[in-house]
DNA sequence: ATTTACAATGTAAGTGCTTACAATATTTTG
DNA sequence: CAAAATATTGTAAGCACTTACATTGTAAAT
């Protein structure tokens, strides 16, 4: 069933059948009428490859991701996909693995598949040395390129996402105020990554001090093995009065530390986690977490694409502030 | 630049350049290389749309999942998204919502954009009344269709699940050998739903004991309002010796229960979810959960889709048992 | 009534690939 | 060395649409 069955059917020439597919022309309502019975009759469907070789698009959106089993990207991927499939466009997801060898495969093998556009979603993606950043760049020359919770600067990359350096060194201001024996354990130096970092040696510097590099403590690990290694640390006599972590894992895993270290929480042990996911009200007390407002950026994320279709001037960057959500795990934050 | 332009410069036809691009028929070892280079060279991208409408297919599959922010369904999608790429295929991903309406509206819009099959992700997609699940059988006659944690009776139609019924009788026999106060703690009657509560009624009838429709609680909330509602029932006089969940956000609302009623678990109370979630370690003690094997359900779902591909005899479903995780929040069981 | 304007429709040339079949070149065989 | 067999390449007809441009039909204007 083809748009030559539809157009015998009918008795009019295919040129018609195409216009009131594609609802732009002006076709008169009689014949229009006729042709969506005709279609409605047969059950016919256009074929989309065909059509997308006539447009040059099939409307749809490459979404890469590291890892959409994360809880943090999976909500990431989801609202992403919400938002393209209000303006019609299909999400083609792609989980690519940290590597960016592998990133920069899978990118140009969707690029391959002729997607609009590309949505890099998590912060993974945009490396500190740029030379690895390149292929993002080559591949704005061919679509736009909208970059979730990262930064880069090149033509037709877009960007949004929170800012990670702002409320990181405002939460740790605060609790600098009474205590110096702050923790900040992260995960991994993605674009977020070192703004958080930064954010926090910032809030040092501000208050004229130091921050020891024992108080920064790198560890990629699960929740099990986060306990493991805080009590390693507690054992060879580190304390602490305040954990601050780049994610709500490790915010649990500093809460099962506290725990298995007989600390009472918050008064002997504060703990902040960040994106203030579903994860973080599992525990008891619930963990004070950073809102780095990750849906209303994703939303964003699509919306800007979408004007960058429209042709709309779109500023290259968007930026939300992170608020923090206080729960039982600290007290006095403001 | 198109296969014309490679053609010319490589000085050949069309068709030794298509030859190559799809490495079937035979072609002089010393003509490939020539085309290669002038490809590589060039750095041209076969067209995608002409491709798909040449050889009907563009090796896509359609996901369809209600939500993929649910941690067991992102899992889920992430995993056939990482299988389906071991085969050349892309994902394409569609969020439908719990709307029987809905999903039937996506998946028809998923089938217009000529995928190769479709995979529902979700127990959910499979509903008691056989009507509401006409519009997946109207889909296999276009193309294959496979299930993941659902069973459906129909021609093309394929699932991968694990025996919820089974398990649930299992762990609730188990525990009706020291007492009956057992609160079976559901979310919805989606396909696995109704086979877990199942098992649980079949262990009460195997002991020759009746279940009170008390003791089945069916609620959708937060975990914050799963808490209340025990909480509520709890202040009524309500009193129970295991709470079963279907699933590990419902058996973490029960866990915060507990501690706000000043329930020592597992003495006074003991819980078990389901999924075998990460959420389920995150309390203290740890919950036991029941483990339904998503992954290897959503890499066999793939697995079998691939062998329907290639025209191999595939079992209309593959089943797997449901294991029982044990950690701290269960004593005695086995 | 005739010209003019414009709306509705049709014709035909893309869009870029695949592949059956035909043609040619190269080996193998007698 | 010619004929047969086989390997390599080319020709051309799909695949199912879109759309610029041409044509026809209709209504308004003169």
């Amino acid at each position: 069933m083809n748009i030559y069955d539809i157009s015998e059917k009918a008795g009019v020439s295919i040129a018609t059948v195409s216009r009131v597919l594609n609802g732009n022309s002006r076709v008169s309502e009689k014949t229009r009428q006729k042709i969506l019975a005709v279609m409605e009759e047969t059950g016919y469907q256009p074929n989309a490859f065909a059509r997308g070789l006539g447009l040059g698009t099939m409307n749809t959106v490459g979404i890469l991701c590291a890892d959409s089993s994360d809880a943090v990207l999976a909500s990431a991927v989801y609202y992403i996909e919400q938002e393209l499939r209000k303006y019609q466009y299909d999400a083609l997801l792609c989980c690519t693995g940290y590597d960016t060898q592998v990133k920069a495969k899978y990118l140009n093998l969707l690029l391959s598949k002729r997607v609009d556009a590309l949505i890099l979603a998590g912060s993974n993606f945009v490396e500190a040395d740029q030379e690895k950043n390149q292929y993002i760049v080559e591949a704005a020359r061919e679509v736009p390129v909208v970059i979730l919770n990262g930064s880069l600067k090149a033509p037709n990359v877009y960007c949004a996402l929170c800012d990670d350096r702002e409320i990181m060194r405002n939460v740790t201001a605060q609790f600098l105020k009474t205590t110096d024996q702050i923790l900040y354990l992260f995960r991994s130096l993605t674009y977020s990554g070192r703004q958080k970092a930064a954010g926090v040696r910032q809030a040092f510097a501000d208050a004229g001090k130091e921050l020891p590099e024992r108080q920064m403590l790198q560890f990629n690990g699960s929740i099990e093995e986060t306990r493991q290694v805080l009590l390693e640390r507690f054992a060879q006599g580190e304390r602490w009065d305040v954990i601050l972590t780049s994610d709500d894992e490790l915010a649990v895993g500093a809460h099962k530390f506290a725990r298995a270290a007989g600390l009472a929480v918050p008064e002997e042990l504060q703990i902040v986690g960040y994106n203030n996911s579903r994860i973080a009200i599992c525990c008891e007390p619930e963990i004070t977490s950073i809102d780095n407002h990750l849906e209303y950026c994703s939303r964003s994320a699509v919306a800007m694409l979408m004007q960058v279709f429209d042709g709309e001037a779109v500023p290259s960057c968007m930026s939300v502030s992170g608020d923090i959500m206080i729960r039982g795990t600290t007290s006095g934050l403001v």
